[in-house]
DNA sequence: CCATACACGTGAGTC
DNA sequence: TGACTCACGTGTATG
């Protein structure tokens, strides 16, 4: 315990988050410019990983802050409480509005066709298109806001299974 | 440090999570229940304290897994990855939507006056009402969704500095 | 002093 | 097996 190099204290970044929108996270030090011969610092791979996953989720709860107004200087659990507020209130906010203006999200529908002389404004339309196949898909469901999200990972899981 | 009780696992309840929503904070186990007496299990106030934080945060996170969909079985930093894009996509949306109907966001503003013979239709008109000052005021702003929740947190900072 | 909030490394699980 | 989660207690800074 006595070898391991310990960052001496942790930074409060909320300001530098605030101004610079390319800050990511904040304590990512280079190992070589700490390194002393007095003490060898010794990083366990298990400690690397875990201040790795500590350093994703901060990122993440650095994103929120952004997102979250007057929430600077909160700490993480009132900031996490906000977030659910935020969401709950915005989900509440869309479902008045679809319901006032009774926009109609029943149905759920998956259709697709093989049109034969497609002409895509695109382009991989010339030599490589003969071992490829085209298919249109149209997709109708309730609007969710994540649904163009969970349709990438789809489409994205598709072409992995055909390598 | 041979003393110390330690939960020698922690579990995963993301079942009973999404079957019981009174559930919140899973792994408070009660102290009394564990006491052995082969190992007087000694917590230090500061330990405790760590837990309660790090039980604070946790309800969060779980409060935040209810509700994104198909978060289960997500890692904290993936669901709070998928928090940012949600509540990026709302935000998005509804700044679609009051950009479509063009519902206007400008000219904020606060206005107050004292009404002399105010009669509410609550109780607190009777005798206690003559060390009181009425105030009736007004606020126009946009409609941000936590305003609100601001508005409450602003009322009780000016209650308490009346002591 | 006391309380609170954070990063850290570690033990212990899962896959 | 190793790579990945997580909870835990601790050191440390801040009010």
């Amino acid at each position: 315990m006595e070898n391991y190099y310990q960052s001496s204290s942790w930074t409060d970044f909320s300001d530098k988050v605030s101004n610079d929108s390319s800050f990511i996270v904040p304590w990512t030090i280079p190992v070589e410019e700490i390194a002393e011969d007095t003490a060898t610092t010794v990083y366990t791979s298990h400690s690397q990983a875990e201040k790795r996953r500590r350093d994703r989720i901060n990122a993440q709860l650095s994103a929120l802050r952004e997102l979250i107004p007057t929430s600077h200087k909160m700490d993480k659990a009132a900031l996490l409480k906000s977030a659910v507020e935020q969401v709950k209130d915005l989900k509440r906010k869309a479902a008045e509005i679809s319901k006032a203006f009774n926009i109609p999200t029943e149905m759920d529908e998956v259709d697709w066709d093989r049109p034969q002389d497609i002409n895509p404004n695109g382009s991989r339309q010339g030599n490589d298109s003969k071992d490829k196949i085209f298919i249109r898909a149209s997709v109708c469901c309730d609007d969710r806001p994540e649904v163009f999200t969970e349709l990438i990972k789809i489409l994205k899981g598709l072409k992995a299974k055909h390598h």
